[in-house]
DNA sequence: TTAGCATGAAAAA
DNA sequence: TTTTCCTGCTAAT
C-alpha cells in the first residue's frame, strides 16, 4: 500500500543492511525459485527507487526489480541497522516493549539477535538496532524474543539473508529479474521523481508532459509515467493544497501550476521519506504534530475525511469515484 | 473476532 | 472493464 516515500525508504534500509553483502537468496512459497537461484550469493552492489519501484543491484549484472502493489511490505529481521537519516514510528509494539505505546519517536539502542529480550529508548535518531522492522505504507519497529533467522511468516515470495539481518518479501506485485537494459527500460517509462533529482530539468519534464494531456489534473497526477510515486493519498492532498479542480484537464493549466505541483511534491515526498508518514498538513508543532503522527485525520487536509467540515472553509469534504479509486477533495476550496 | 476494504498496476477478458 | 495478487488495517460485531 506505500507511496513513493515508502518505497525510497525501504530502498535505504537496503543499502544501509545489505549492500556490500553477499546475501543467501530464497523463496520460501517457491513462486521466485527461479529469480532466487540466479541472484543467490552473489554480492549486492546497489538499492535505489524510482517512483514506487525498487531495483536492487547484484554483480554480474543483475537486477532485482520489485513493486509492492497494494499489500506488498517488506519485514526486516535481525541486526537492523536503521539509516541515521530516517524516523521509524513505533505506534504499536510486539512483546518486547521498545518505548510508550502510541509515542512517536525513534527507537535506538541494541537489541540482542540471539532473542533476548531487550529495551531500546526513544531518542534522538541515531543508529540502532532493533529485532524486527516492518516496512510497507506504514513502519512498525518491535523487539522480538524468536531465534534468527526467523520462521517465514504467510506467503514469503524472496528472502535475503545474510549472517545479521533478514530481509523478507510478502505480497508484491511484481518481483523479477532484470538485465540493466530491462531496468533501463522500465525506468524509461516512468516519469521524474523529485527524490532522485529534484532539478529544474526535471521539473521541465514534467510540466511538459502534463502540458501534453487533456486529461484531468486528477489523473495525471496518479499517472506514473508523467511524474513517478504518487498514490492516491498524496493525489488528493496535493490538488487541495493547490486548490484545483481535480476534474480541471491538465493541459489548461498555466505552466506555474504544473511548476508548483512539481515542488509541493517534492516538499511533501521529503517529508514523507524522513518522517516515514504521509504528513500533508504543513507547520504543524508540538501536541498538534504528535496527534498528526498517531492520527490519520490530522495529519490530512481531505484523505478519507468525506463527508466532515473542511478544515479551511468548513464545506463538507465530498467523496467521489474518479479514474476506479477514491477521490476525496473540497467542493468549496478546489474551485 | 471477523469481514470488508485499500496508500496499484498488470493481465485477462 | 474485470480479475488478479492474496496482506494488513480498521470498523463493526
Amino acid at each position: 500500500m506505500p507511496e513513493g516515500h515508502s518505497v525510497h525508504r525501504i530502498a535505504r534500509q537496503f543499502g544501509v543492511n545489505f549492500v556490500g553483502t553477499a546475501p543467501e537468496v530464497s523463496s520460501p512459497q517457491g513462486r521466485f525459485a527461479q529469480g532466487a537461484a540466479i541472484l543467490n550469493g552473489r554480492e549486492m552492489t546497489d538499492a535505489r527507487a524510482v517512483g514506487k519501484q525498487m531495483f536492487l543491484e547484484f554483480e554480474g549484472d543483475h537486477w532485482l526489480r520489485v513493486h509492492l502493489g497494494i499489500y506488498g511490505a517488506w519485514d526486516f529481521a535481525g541486526e537492523v541497522e536503521i539509516d541515521p537519516a530516517i524516523q521509524i514510528h513505533t505506534t504499536k509494539f510486539g512483546r518486547g516493549r521498545l518505548g510508550q505505546t502510541g509515542m512517536a519517536g525513534v527507537v535506538e539502542g541494541p537489541v540482542d539477535r540471539a532473542g533476548e529480550d531487550s529495551v531500546a529508548s526513544i531518542g534522538a535518531p541515531r543508529r540502532s538496532r532493533v529485532a524486527r522492522v516492518h516496512m510497507a505504507e506504514r513502519d512498525r519497529a518491535e523487539a522480538t524474543n524468536g531465534a534468527f533467522p526467523p520462521d517465514p511468516v504467510g506467503q514469503v515470495r524472496v528472502r535475503l539473508l545474510t549472517e545479521t539481518v533478514c530481509a523478507d518479501l510478502r505480497g508484491p506485485t511484481a518481483c523479477e529479474v532484470l538485465t540493466p537494459a530491462e531496468v533501463d527500460a522500465v525506468v524509461q517509462r516512468l516519469g521524474p521523481d523529485p527524490a532522485n533529482a529534484n532539478t529544474p530539468e526535471e521539473r521541465q519534464r514534467f510540466v511538459d508532459r502534463a502540458r501534453r494531456k487533456r486529461t484531468p489534473i486528477g489523473l495525471v497526477l496518479m499517472d506514473q509515467s508523467i511524474i513517478a510515486g504518487i498514490g492516491n493519498v498524496y493525489r488528493a492532498e496535493m490538488l487541495f493544497r493547490a486548490r484545483l479542480d481535480p476534474h480541471t484537464p491538465a493541459n489548461s493549466l498555466d505552466p506555474a501550476v504544473l511548476e508548483d505541483l512539481w515542488d509541493d511534491w517534492a516538499h511533501l515526498l521529503e517529508i514523507g521519506i524522513t518522517v516515514g508518514q504521509m504528513i500533508t498538513i504543513d507547520g504543524l508543532e508540538g501536541e498538534a504534530y504528535r496527534r498528526a503522527l498517531a492520527e490519520r485525520d490530522e495529519r490530512h487536509w481531505v484523505y478519507k475525511l468525506e463527508g466532515t467540515p473542511c478544515k479551511r472553509c468548513g464545506t463538507n469534504i465530498v467523496l467521489e469515484e474518479f479514474g476506479a479509486r477514491k477521490l476525496y477533495w473540497c467542493p468549496g476550496c478546489q474551485l
